[in-house]
RNA sequence: GCUCGAUUAGCUCAAAGGUAGAGCAUUCGGUUGAUAACCGAAAGACAGAGGAUCGUUACCUCUAUCGAGUACCA
């Protein structure tokens, strides 16, 4: 009995049915680098049309994690993909490496105090360091780039260039140094840029505070009343207390009114649509004397409640009903509103606050306290001056340093600007507002995210008083502080010495080597350039420079925070160099959380690390999970999820090697005709080209969750569940070189080819191994090849047949069942199917004659013209009776057949076995 | 605070103004010639309330939950 299973094709293949992906790849990668799969490609697409996706720089600090992960492995499927299209697209990946927290790193390891030069040798190290941790797990998530030469922002000729580009931004207009307010964290001992505020709720005290009326008389008048009052005050609510001793001006809105209201406390000054609240806090009685508009009060004087100092009212657009009195305590030195106010005033900008946080030693009352401490002493002061009217606590959202989680102040000093209303090419924010406009944004909502930050945001401050990092190189006459004449050329000479040497180069710099006589006049500037430019300018130092990449990029793709961060940076020293953005387009991708939509965090125990996922899943369940969600939103990712994402894997895998092992002896130099294949190979290859061109599209797209749905879909259900289910048959039962065999693997061929390219870009490690099959070898690779070309699709009633017949099959099988629910059979091949067949909606049943078995996969299938009251199928007037056959089993095909045993010789075989083992073999048309 | 967005089966995702689909997971069954695989079947969802509509999960309003963005929050 058992000896037949030895005459039939029985699939073969050295394909492991598991992928022990987390074992195996690393071995592939090493392959990989050997053979230069990346230089493979860019031979291959050397001259074709350039798709440039820029990499936007991680920061070279601690390893990656799994929105590092997400990110790269999006970028590389769209890579990928577009060199599968045709595209030649090189991938240069690039690393941030000055800045802050590599310095706190540093000096947490090395302690502070070390010279400045050697300080920045350490940092330079450590990122060096981090570089090539970072780099291992990108290399390992199979990202296909120029991992060899990747653009590092601390590279010598990188930051000479950041110079440069410095350089063409003062040149054209938008570089200005100025005194103003600053978000300034005093651990950071450093300006801080809009993007490394963030905001956190905090509790402050929030207090009323009364500044006597100087001028009774003027206030008299400005309220049109004939008698002078006596004792009255100017309220303000502030809840920054440590900001009164830089108070300059009391601000009101011109068109509000204002009430004088008799109270047990004296006379008040508040807004009439704040008075009746206020009265309330402070638990006040009384009455309204007069009234008068905001734009009357300008310029009565008031005392301030601790300094010795008379203070204006002045009028303030930013004065609102919101909170507070309607009456506005400002301090030009502590808050950009009111130093926009103030200067309109000529207000003074003293700022009495040092670098650190603590007051300066002369500061009265406050001296060499810290300012959230001064809020205490400030508040004890008023009281026993009697000019705290209230206290409360006020939680409210208040801006933190990023990196510090402290509290961070507003603290005016001398810094660098990048203007969003000034320049020689127009003003920034116009030139950067079309830029937006002219730029593509998946998804689209992107636009108005970033539209509204250009539209909103203020002057870019670039400025840093840190160590590690590029200098703003420039010389400063030292009385007038005005830049050096030759500027630009200075610039020049500069961007050439750290060219050899690196930044080191400036901050040794003697200025009379380039200054020459000058030198006596004029000092370097010693501030270093927010590490966002650094980033800022990849465009300028990557895309313009190595030759085999363009300008401007077709795309950047990172996380949403980077609308705040990179793709504003890059926008905004894009349009002041260039006058335009240096993308096309941007895609930005949401952040990772856990299974029930919860950050991240160790303290919560839900971080997954990608590290984890690759060694015990492999990467390809790591890019097929990236893949399978929706990245416009959170990314949800939890061991549950994963354990699904391997379920698809394995379904994907084991249909490709059921492809690639039916196929082993199939031998491909001489392609099949379409014309000789059967019909369901057509159908088949049909079902090919819609699911190839639907996940082009996909692609094309970028909309990579619909892809996998597809895939899987195609799997399960026109292969397994349909195609390959039917074709078992034909492949193990017919002659190993029976015609219709050989159109059944010339099929699969077809198939399997054009399924490992699609998956491809998302299951690159699976693809190189199954392309390795095909190929024989795996010295080439995959992606430098482009998408399978498949046999023209058959005419639309031939589709259409075969859509039906797909119909009747399911609807069989569901009879099938019923007899199976009932033990009548149990293998389908235990049922014979008589259709009965009215009309001519099923006349193309009868033309398929004793074939529509195998695609019902029942021992018989015979169409009568009528019949006995039989089960409706979805084929109009065909109808269906399924009962158990009477026939003898062939050993050999397990069919159920009148002819088994008619052959002496053979008593356990059905004829068309026969034929196939000993004769000419049967021929087959439709399955 | 303000502005957006989301909410479809256990999970990941669809679709459509008129019987809501798929894959995976689950249960049951078949098969043992893809076998740590394969096939079939079953069960399973429109967050809640109100409104417009002949009718909707789909449009509108409100509520809830979640998320995101943003702020000159004095």
């Amino acid at each position: 009995m058992a000896e037949y299973k030895k005459t039939l094709n029985l699939p073969d293949t050295a394909f492991p049915m598991r992928g022990d992906l987390a074992r195996r790849e690393p071995m592939m990668l090493e392959d990989w680098r050997k053979k230069d799969f990346y230089g493979q490609v860019r031979r291959a697409r050397l001259g074709r049309p350039k798709f440039i996706l820029h990499d936007g720089p991680p920061y070279a600090n601690g390893d990656i994690h799994i929105g590092h992960a997400v990110n790269k492995v999006l970028k590389d499927i769209i890579v990928k993909s577009k060199s599968l299209e045709g595209f030649d697209a090189p991938y240069v990946p690039g690393w941030d490496c000055h800045g802050l927290p590599i310095e706190l790193m540093v000096e947490k390891k090395h302690g502070k105090n070390i010279p400045p030069r050697q300080f920045r040798a350490l940092c330079r190290e450590f990122a060096k360091e981090q570089i090539a941790r970072q780099r291992k797990d990108f290399v390992r998530l199979g990202v296909l780039g120029d991992w060899e030469h990747p653009y590092l922002t601390m590279d010598f000729s990188f930051e000479a260039n950041i110079i440069r580009t410095l350089g063409a931004v003062l040149q054209n207009g938008y570089l200005y140094q100025g005194q103003k307010p600053v978000h300034w964290c005093i651990s950071c001992l450093s300006a801080l840029a809009e993007a490394e505020v963030e905001y956190e709720e905090r509790v402050s005290p929030a207090i009323d505070v009364l500044f006597h009326a100087v001028d009774a008389k003027a206030l008299a008048t400005a309220f049109n009343l004939q008698l002078p009052l006596s004792d009255v005050h100017a309220v303000i609510w502030t809840t920054t207390p440590w900001t009164l001793p830089a108070n300059e001006a009391i601000s009101v809105n011109s068109e509000f009114v204002y009430d004088l209201i008799q109270t047990s406390h004296g006379v008040l000054l508040l807004a009439h649509e704040l008075s009746g609240e206020c009265l309330a806090r402070y638990g006040l009685e009384g009455h309204l004397l007069a009234q008068a508009r905001g734009k009357d009060l300008e310029f009565l004087l008031f005392e301030h409640p601790f300094s010795d100092r008379i203070v204006p009212i002045i009028l303030g657009d930013h004065v609102t009903l919101e909170a507070g009195t309607g009456l506005v305590h400002t301090a030009p030195a502590h808050g950009l509103d009111d130093y926009v106010v103030g200067s309109r005033y000529h207000l003074p900008v003293d700022n009495p606050v040092e670098a650190d946080g603590h007051f300066r030693q002369d500061e009265p009352l406050v001296g060499g306290v810290d300012v959230f401490e001064a809020n205490n002493v400030i508040i004890e002061r008023l009281k026993t001056m009697g000019r705290l009217l209230c206290q409360t606590q006020y939680k409210h959202s208040y801006p933190h340093c990023w990196r510090h989680k402290t509290p961070i102040i507003f603290r005016a000093t001398s810094q660098w600007f990048i203007g969003m209303e000034s320049g020689n090419l127009g003003t920034l924010r116009d030139i950067a507002r079309k830029a937006v406009k002219a730029t593509a944004f998946y998804p689209s909502w992107g636009r108005a995210r970033l539209e509204g930050m250009i539209a909103n945001r203020p002057d870019w401050c670039i400025s840093r008083q840190r160590n590690w990092g590029v200098p703003i190189a420039f010389f400063l006459h030292n009385e007038t502080g005005v830049l050096h004449p030759r500027t630009s050329e200075l610039i020049e000479d500069v961007a050439k010495l750290v060219e050899k040497e690196g930044i080191d180069a400036w901050f040794e710099l003697d200025p009379v080597e380039l200054l020459k006589n000058d030198a006596e006049h004029y000092h370097k500037v010693v501030d270093t350039l927010d590490v966002w430019f650094d980033s800022g300018v990849t465009h300028a130092c990557v895309l313009k420079t190595r030759p085999e990449l363009a300008h401007p990029a077709n795309m950047y793709l990172e996380g949403s925070d980077q609308h705040r961060g990179w793709f504003q940076s890059s926008l905004l020293t894009g349009c002041a160099t260039d006058g335009y953005a240096p993308y096309q387009s941007l895609l930005t991708h949401g952040f990772v959380v856990d299974g029930q939509g919860h950050k991240m965090s160790k303290s919560r125990g839900n971080v997954i690390a990608p590290q984890k996922i690759m060694d015990n899943l492999g990467a390809d369940i790591l890019r097929l999970w990236v893949a399978s969600t929706d990245y416009a939103g959170e990314m949800n990712i939890s061991d549950e999820i994963l354990k699904h994402v391997v379920e698809a894997y394995r379904r994907i895998r084991n249909t490709l090697r059921f492809l690639l092992a039916n196929i082993a002896d199939f031998d491909a130099t001489a392609e099949l005709p379409v014309e000789e294949l059967l019909e369901i190979d057509r159908y088949a290859l049909w079902l090919t080209a819609e699911l190839q061109k639907e996940v082009r599209q996909c692609y094309d797209r970028y909309d990579f969750h619909q892809i996998v749905q597809l895939l899987q879909a195609f799997c399960s259900e026109d292969l397994g569940g349909f195609y390959l289910d039917i074709l078992k048959d034909r492949l193990y039962t017919s002659r190993i070189d029976a015609p219709a065999r050989r159109a059944a693997q010339q099929t699969l061929f077809h198939i399997v080819h054009t399924l490992v390219r699609l998956l491809a870009p998302i299951l690159s490690f699976t693809a190189e191994e199954v392309w390795a099959q095909l190929e024989g070898s795996a010295d080439e690779t995959i992606f430098s090849k482009y998408w399978y070309v498949l046999p023209p699709d058959p005419d639309p009633a031939f589709i259409t047949r075969w859509k039906k017949l797909r119909q009747l099959r399911e609807d069989v099988q569901k009879e099938l069942e019923r007899l199976r629910a009932a033990a009548l059979i149990g293998s389908s091949l235990g049922a014979e199917v008589e259709l009965y067949v009215n009309g001519h909606e099923g006349d193309f049943l009868r033309d398929m004659g004793d074939e529509l078995r195998f695609i019902l996969l029942t021992s018989s299938a015979v169409c009568f013209s009528s019949g006995p009251a039989a089960l409706k199928t979805r084929i109009e007037g065909v109808c269906v009776v399924v009962k158990p056959t009477l026939y003898r089993k062939c050993e050999r095909c397990w069919h159920h057949r009148a002819t088994v045993g008619r052959d002496l010789s053979c008593p356990e075989l059905c004829d068309r076995c026969i034929t196939n083992l000993f004769g000419e073999g049967e021929i087959r048309r439709y399955a």
